[in-house]
DNA sequence: GGTTGCATGTAAATGGTTACATGATTGT
DNA sequence: ACAATCATGTAACCATTTACATGCAACC
């Protein structure tokens, strides 16, 4: 799934200016499961315009420089929903954090100690923020999708701090190669 | 963490030949947490042997291609350890699936019954693999990563289960933008 | 006879990140 | 003063994927 596909979903649910779809992707709720920057999103949108898959209305604002404001145009929701249609290409999960858990027997206990202490807090905060906001207003897939990531990230923090201990004692009685 | 890493944490754990590695990436325990492709293994492979930090025996086979094993030396293990101690970078998710499911008020109904069962199938297909081998022997590090693998895997699986009749009348009753 | 598994490697193409360039405004 | 937020864009660079190249053995 490529950016252009990405900016044309963020598009559907409303307009947005380039900046607007990468905050989405950076606080909202698609930066969970998905990634773009600003070297990706800026050319996709101008590849949709010269397309016709999206709509620029360029808008002067005081005190702030100006805007361009893309809106999805019948043809840009109908590639869209083509694209939906589509298998969905497995996902990708890199997770640097995973990695080095698994190999926890290479690192000093209080290192990975704190590795978990600093993951637990950032699904709090995860879902401080997610359960802030009502999901009733919402389309159906989004709230589906919400209470998803609701449920595997309480899991995740969950699993965590109830088996923190029983790493670090574990790693206690093992063989190890720390750096120094 | 770049293929190179990745590499000599797979080679920490067992010496391996390039075509074991990706397959360790591929089946194994790794592949749910990062991904590497023959087009990564070999050129990163070469290039630790180069560094001295993996040390390489040709292996003559029976019946078999000719096999390069690759074992890690002290110094890779060094450089290893020293780059699990860096902090790691913010997990990288990329799912198709959660983009799709977040946008189904675009899809017909069907389609999202679809693609959700696929989803669980592939979640308990992954759970019989995970439970058939008995995680006592390994590093404390690789169990407590299993471990979570299989909370997390169970809680989306039954999650999927549960409200998967709830978002397909919740779909039915809301304005939609079908695809033909 | 065709596919899968074993086994290594290269080259082209892709796609994306990072950094740069610009500039006003607001907050510390 | 300095950093951050708002706002758009380009270009160099990087890493990885994909496809290609080769070849034998086993299985269906």
């Amino acid at each position: 799934m490529d950016t252009k596909t990405l900016c044309l979903g963020a598009l559907s649910r409303a307009d947005a200016s380039g900046y607007e779809i990468k905050k989405a992707f950076e606080d909202g709720p698609l930066g969970h499961f998905h990634a773009a920057s600003f070297g990706s999103i800026y050319p996709a949108l101008n590849a949709l315009d010269a397309e016709g898959l999206v709509a620029c209305t360029e808008m002067a604002q005081e005190k702030r420089p100006d805007k361009k404001v893309y809106s999805i145009t019948p043809r840009g929701r109908d590639t869209l929903a083509r694209a939906l249609m589509a298998p969905p290409a497995p996902d990708r999960v890199r997770s640097d954090f995973l990695f080095t858990l698994f190999l926890a027997h290479l690192l000093p206990a209080p290192r990975v100690g704190e590795l978990i202490d600093a993951r637990i807090a950032w699904y709090r905060d995860c879902l401080k923020q997610m359960e802030s906001c009502d999901p009733t207003d919402r389309p159906a897939g989004a709230a589906f999708v919400h209470g998803l990531g609701v449920t595997l990230y309480r899991a995740a923090a969950d699993y965590l701090t109830a088996h923190r201990a029983d790493l670090l004692d574990a790693m206690a009685g093992e063989d190890r190669m720390v750096a120094e």
